[in-house]
Formats: structure tokens, C-alpha cells, sequence
DNA sequence: CACCTGCATCTGACATGCTAGTGAGTTATT
DNA sequence: AATAACTCACTAGCATGTCAGATGCAGGTG
């Protein structure tokens, strides 16, 4: 079942148009994200039903398409339960998430259009104004859209969606465990370093930028993981 | 939903064990990419209920999941058809390919084990055999299981799924088009390069391995498309 | 003659009752 | 008292019945 995106924002006629399996759906997803749903927590598909007016062809549908993407693990016969965070995946996460977008900068070096270039720029002048003014949260948001700009630049859309789930995982991590600490500075240099790499055309620099640019963030994850051990598997 | 491994064969335990769905969704999928279920065909879901002996319930969890994976295509309220492929696909899954193996080829110079040495010197030994008795399938059979080993030694489960389901697509590519030309002794040198390089421990050069023989087997697809552009979608 | 509308008939989405397997609490036995 | 077997409540999987939306064709209209 594929995503209908409705790029003109949710109005009634979007939630009458998605099918209520996706509305389950989003909402599951939201509060495993959000930390509602704490990870190992069972999940009441009937209390599910009741609360948002469904059967349970929808609630299962939904259930089993967060099972495929890993944030629910179904026990047949037994029970569905919001997926544990094992400190392998955190690692793996962010392997993926380095190994694809290290490739797309790549290419995108090789291939940038005046459209990208300009949002690029647009998005690290922001940049500058939320770090100089300490703004963590619009940073955070400018940080997404940065690499949201350079993965969604050529088109890939298998690629997107794989590292928007992988965003999904990480942000629940990250919500989990505490606010984006101040990396601001150091996070903004790196942007631009990137940004720099891809203007200048050559894919061996881009890659390059943009790894070590991933690299730190791997290494901020993982000190996020090992504080806070509780909420992960063996 | 995950899939449920058994390694000891496929005997009448595994068959009770495993759903009704699960055992739908491997006859698709293996249909669709065997070509029996050509691209853009309509998938008439009560026939094969009544084929394969089940209500419609596993057959939609089964169809779910193959348009998860992109390998057929639901419009609702209208019908369920096999994906079609586009040229842009092709593309995109060969870079999302590269990239990951690439990357975990490199980790894995860093975490080279006596095991996996063995295993793909083994592989490389019964390469060169079946490159010089001419062997196509067989050849193809080792070129498979020499990645399958690289990218399955660190346990990485997730990027296994991302690129198990990616080879899913290009194998229906394959078969849909013709029988694997003869680059054995090439592919075969390159293979020897790799694993020479995932030896010399520096992460640089097996990535750069890694990479030049994707970027090869990347063309050799994309001349596959060109050949028969009929199947492919607009 | 082109176009628009209404109907027949598909299809997927959804609701609901039933089946079977699991695990935990309880009881019986040693 | 400790352990083993048993019962029961609960869950996911499955079957079947129903509904609404989409398509295609026929016939009517401008």
C-alpha cells in the first residue's frame, strides 16, 4: 500500500481520501515516535479499535505494515509489541543512513541544478541566523531539510523512503533520550563544507564531506545510546 | 511481519508453521519474478484464492506486502497489478547497491575474521572452476552467495533486507530479459580484487573495490534495459 | 457526430464471527 | 513446600459477508 501524498497539506478531504488503515497508521507510528507507546510496550489492537472508531482489519493492517518497517515486532498467537532498540541497530542505522547519502552527495556533485544550489543556499543562510541565535529546534528542523534537499535532489524515491524510515527510528531515539545537544556550530560548519564540496562538481570531495559531516553524528548517537541503557534489548 | 527463517528445508513442519499468507506471498512473488506474472498485469485476487485453496484475507496481507516492496502496484478500488519497471529504477537500485556495499565492504576490511576469509577464499576457488568449465549458472549461482557472504559477515540484518529485496528486482530484470552474458572471467578478476583488498585491512581499497565492480555490473544492467524497453513503464 | 450521463459490474476496503495457539495463573500431586 | 500438569483468558490469523468507489459501456442529449 503506497503512500498517497497529498502535497497540498491535510485538510478533511485528505483524511476522507486516505484509508483508515493509514490513519491508524500514522497514528501508531506517531506514539511510538513520540514515546507514548515505550518500546516493549504491548500494544491493545482492540483498545485500539474502540478508541479510534475501527474495526480490526485496519488495525492490523496498520500493525503489520510497522512490523515490515521494524517498529513493532509481531509474536504470532501471542501479541504485538512496540519494537526494543537494540544497540547493534543504532549502529546499523547510521551505517545505512552514511553509505546512502554519502553515494547521492556523489552524484549530486556531479549533477547540480541552479534550483538546488539556491535552496541549499537559502537553507544554510537559516542556518546561520538559528545557530547565531541559539534557536535549537529551528536548527534541528533546518538540519532535516538540509539533508532532506540533497537526498530528494535527483529523484530517488526508493532511497528516500528508506532513509525516512531510518529517520523514523533515529528520531525516536532522539526523542527518547533527550534534546539535540549544541552541536550547532560545529554541525553548521559542517553543512557548509558540504555544501562547498558540491559546488565545486567533484563527487570524490562531496562523498567526502558528507561522511565525515555523518561520522560525527554516528558517534552523537551512540553516546546518546550508552547513556540511557534501560529502554534497549541484549 | 518477518519472515520466519527455517534453515533445515522445507518440510511439512515448516509449512504448517509459516501462514497462509506468507505461503501466498512466496508463490507471487515467485511467480513475478520468474515472469509467469508479466509486468502491468492484473492480479485477479479470487482466482487465485480459489488456486490456491485460501480466503481473500491472506491473499490481501499478501499483496500488502508485495506493494510494500514495490513489486506490485495496488490502485484502490480498481485492482492490484504488477509493478511495472522504469529506467529510472533500474538506476536507483544499482546506486542503492553501490552504496551499501560499498560501505559494508569497507567496515569489513576493519573486521576481516578467519572464518569469512575461508569461506570466500573457498567461494573464489569453486569461481574459478566454474569460470573456466564454462559454467554460467553455476557461476552466477557463486557470484551470488560471494556478495551474500561479504554483506551477511558483520550481521548487519537490515541492510541484508534492504539489498535482498533490491536483488529481488534485478533478478526479475534478469530473467525477464536474457540469461547472464559471459563476463565470468571478469567479474571474476574483480571478485579476486575484493576480496585481495578486504586481506590488506585498508577500508579505502575495498571500497574502491567494491565500487569499480558495481560500477560494471551497474552498466551491464542498464544495457539490459536498453535491450527491451518494452516491459518498462513511462 | 461528439460529449455527457446513468447503470452494471468489477475491485479493494472494511466489519465481524470463528479458530487455534500461547502464556500465565491455578490446582493437584509428590 | 516444590514441582508438574491443567485450565482459562487473551491474541493473532483466518473465513465470510457487506459497502463504497472506480471503470467501461450504452444510450441519450446538445
Amino acid at each position: 500500500m503506497n503512500t498517497r501524498v497529498h502535497r497540498h497539506g491535510g485538510s478533511d478531504a485528505d483524511l476522507r481520501r486516505s484509508s483508515k488503515a493509514e490513519q491508524v497508521y500514522a497514528e501508531v507510528k506517531e506514539s511510538i515516535l513520540s514515546g507514548t507507546l515505550q518500546p516493549g510496550a504491548a500494544i491493545d489492537k482492540i483498545a485500539l479499535c474502540e478508541r479510534l472508531g475501527v474495526s480490526r482489519f485496519p488495525v492490523s493492517t496498520a500493525i503489520n505494515r510497522l512490523a515490515f518497517e521494524r517498529l513493532v515486532l509481531i509474536e504470532p498467537q501471542h501479541g504485538s509489541f512496540v519494537a526494543k532498540i537494540a544497540t547493534t541497530d543504532v549502529r546499523e542505522w547510521m551505517m545505512i543512513r552514511r553509505a546512502l547519502e554519502t553515494e547521492i552527495t556523489g552524484e549530486l556533485a556531479l549533477n547540480l541544478t541552479a534550483d538546488v544550489r539556491a535552496s541549499l543556499g537559502r537553507n544554510l543562510r537559516y542556518q546561520q541566523t538559528a545557530s547565531e541565535a541559539g534557536d535549537r529546534y529551528g536548527f534541528y528542523a533546518l538540519d532535516v531539510e538540509f539533508h532532506r534537499l540533497i537526498i530528494g535532489a535527483l529523484g530517488f524515491v526508493q532511497a528516500i523512503e528508506i532513509l525516512e524510515s531510518l529517520r523514523a527510528h533515529l528520531e525516536r531515539l532522539r526523542r527518547l533520550l533527550l534534546a539535540p545537544v549544541g552541536r550547532m556550530p560545529d554541525a553548521f560548519a559542517e553543512h557548509q563544507a558540504i555544501a562547498a564540496a558540491l559546488e565545486s562538481g567533484q563527487r570524490q570531495s562531496a562523498r567526502q564531506a558528507m561522511r565525515q559531516h555523518l561520522e560525527q553524528t554516528t558517534r552523537l548517537f551512540e553516546d546518546f545510546a550508552r547513556a540511557c541503557p534501560d529502554l534497549f534489548a541484549a
